[in-house]
RNA sequence: GCGCCGCUAGCUCAAUUGGCAGAGCAAGUGACUCUUAAUCACUAGGUUGUAGGUUCGAUUCCUACGCGGCGCACCA
């Protein structure tokens, strides 16, 4: 890594043009531009008609390239809303043009100037003032890109290695406009779920991140301590008890949108932080929150791409057609399992489960370490996630996985959950609540004998939450959504990193 | 935590069996008043991730470490 005090020949260059800059009493750093237009309504305030004689615009941006033709010159200046050419030239810009010397790629201007149409056809900005707003002394590692005729782009060089491009994701997003469009999109999709639970009469709240008692997952936490109270905090590993909670307190529909933490590997699929959405609605259960979801994620297809059918990319790259056509396909957790081949994981012993993990070629160490819940989940993983392409219902999972979920009305041996799968990737959880104090506190002790057990994951006995159960919470159904990997198949991004403007990364040396 | 791969100029990449560390772009100087990967000429730019080792000689081989990618494990 660079090490930043250490000048190359390059940001000498650049630091040499700012003292020249400032020797001529030239501000290298601004305070503001006034703009009248920006890159895209500047190129869209020409007419043909207008000829040499186009409007005049002020419009603010990078220089995103910058060609020297010795008494002209030819920049694109770059913004948020795209690109647009300026031409320079000595004779138009008189004492103006030992500042245009002075300029590099990459600089912040501004320029005043009147729009025409080159001979090449480029609509460009004729610059009469320039302003300079902010050197760079840096150069971005930008590649060349060559426009095709039929608008294809290649790109030459630039920003690849992807260490950088997470370290630096500020000059990933200033040389990439692929990937602002990504964070562009994550930012479409948040707005959509919160005006879809906003019409439905969901009130967004906010809940406590630092948590003396952890829960509503299986999974290992960040640990903090408070100094004032003197006392060890624990990061919320999932938002759940406490919006149910709210449940209690006449809060009837109810969403939170944050950042939960788990304090585990680091993979394609999981950041140490990442984005959860959880909704609950009184007096509605999983069949309900189904059918919710199911709106919410057909109209979100609908809303970016305008049509329900996709092409997505699985973790091995291969192109597939996804189609979002509701109703999408609901099966049964044990059904489906013996469906695909797999054992009954309901009256197939442990051992039977092992040989059927054999059978599909799972390692058997990997069936030897684990009993009872984490076995069954085991043999799903095997038998049928894998067939879990297109967007599909899979309900009803065994009691032993689901501690807060409510038993199936009509087997006890089950609880009201589903789980939606997209390409072969969990996308959310939801279940009919377990609104039974005595029911929750029993499911509690058994955790907490697992954990008693070696289970680091299995979760706290919560006396404040039965408590709050014991006032009495209304029937209802909940879920959680992983915003980044939802956003990770709408953008066909491969990893949750595209998706996570700073993702977790070991600190350079 | 384990395995595989990578780390060379600002960026993207070369370097034969272990034998003078190179190119394109970017940079500097010069030419060029409609260019767009601008073009042309010249110039400069390196502790080859770090620390050791083997060797007459290491970018290359060995060991350890650092960072990253991928896979596995963990993790709904």
């Amino acid at each position: 890594m660079t090490d930043t005090t250490e000048r190359n020949y390059v940001e000498q260059a650049r630091r040499d043009k700012r003292a020249a800059l400032e020797a001529q009493g030239v501000r290298p750093f601004a305070y503001g531009y006034d703009r009248s237009h920006t890159a895209a309504e500047s190129a869209g305030a020409y007419r043909d008609e207008m000829g040499e004689a186009g409007p005049e615009v002020r419009v603010a941006g990078r220089l995103a390239t910058f060609r020297d033709q010795g008494k002209t010159r030819f920049a694109h200046l770059e913004d948020a809303s795209g690109r647009i050419q300026l031409y320079f030239r000595r004779d138009a810009l008189g004492r103006q043009w030992e500042l245009v010397e002075l300029l590099d790629a990459d600089d912040h201007v501004g320029v005043r100037g009147t729009l025409f149409r080159t001979r090449s056809g480029e609509v460009t900005i004729r610059v009469s003032e320039l302003t300079l707003l902010a050197k760079a002394l840096r150069p971005l590692p930008r590649g060349k890109r060559q426009v095709a005729d039929d608008g294809a782009e290649q790109v030459f060089g630039g920003l690849q290695d992807p260490e950088l491009r997470y370290r630096q994701r500020y000059a990933d997003l200033a040389v990439h406009p692929e990937v602002r469009a990504v964070f562009q999109l994550r930012a479409r999709v948040v707005r959509f779920i919160r005006r879809f639970l906003d019409e439905r009469g969901f009130l967004e709240v906010e809940t406590p991140v630092l948590q003396s008692l952890y829960g509503g997952a299986s999974a290992r936490p960040f640990h903090t301590h408070h100094n004032a109270l003197d006392i060890p905090l624990f990061l919320r590993i999932a938002d759940e008890l406490y919006l149910k909670r709210l449940l209690v307190g006449g809060m009837e529909r109810v969403y939170e949108i944050g950042h939960d933490f788990r304090n585990e590997g680091i993979d394609r699929t999981h950041n140490p932080e990442f984005t959860m959405l959880e909704w609950y609605m009184a007096y509605a259960d999983y069949h309900a929150v189904a059918a919710m979801i199911e709106e919410l994620l057909v109209g979100l297809v609908r809303e970016l791409f305008g049509g329900t059918q996709l092409v997505r990319h699985d973790e091995r790259g291969r192109p597939v057609a996804l189609d979002f056509t509701p109703p999408f396909p609901r099966l049964r957790f044990v059904e489906g399992i013996r469906d695909h081949g797999g054992p009954d994981v309901l009256s197939a012993t442990d051992d039977e489960m092992r040989a059927a993990l054999r059978r599909a070629g799972v390692p058997g160490d990997v069936a030897a370490s684990c009993g009872g819940g984490k076995l069954i989940d085991e043999v799903f993983k095997a038998y049928l996630e894998p067939h879990l392409v297109q967007p599909t219902f899979v309900l009803d999972y065994p009691k032993a996985l689901s501690p807060l979920a409510k038993a199936h009305r009509d087997d006890p041996r089950l609880t009201e959950r589903f789980e939606l799968f997209v390409l072969g990737r969990e996308l959310a959880n939801a279940f009919s609540e377990l609104n039974d104090p005595d029911d929750q506190r029993a499911r509690f002790e058994d955790q907490v004998r697992q954990r008693a057990a070696g289970d680091e994951e299995a979760q706290h006995y919560d006396a404040d939450y039965i408590r709050a159960l014991e006032y009495g919470m209304p029937p209802a159904g909940g879920i959680g959504v992983g915003i980044d990997r939802l956003v990770m198949l709408l953008a066909d991004q491969p990893s949750i990193r595209d998706v996570i403007l700073f993702p977790a990364m070991r600190p350079e040396s």
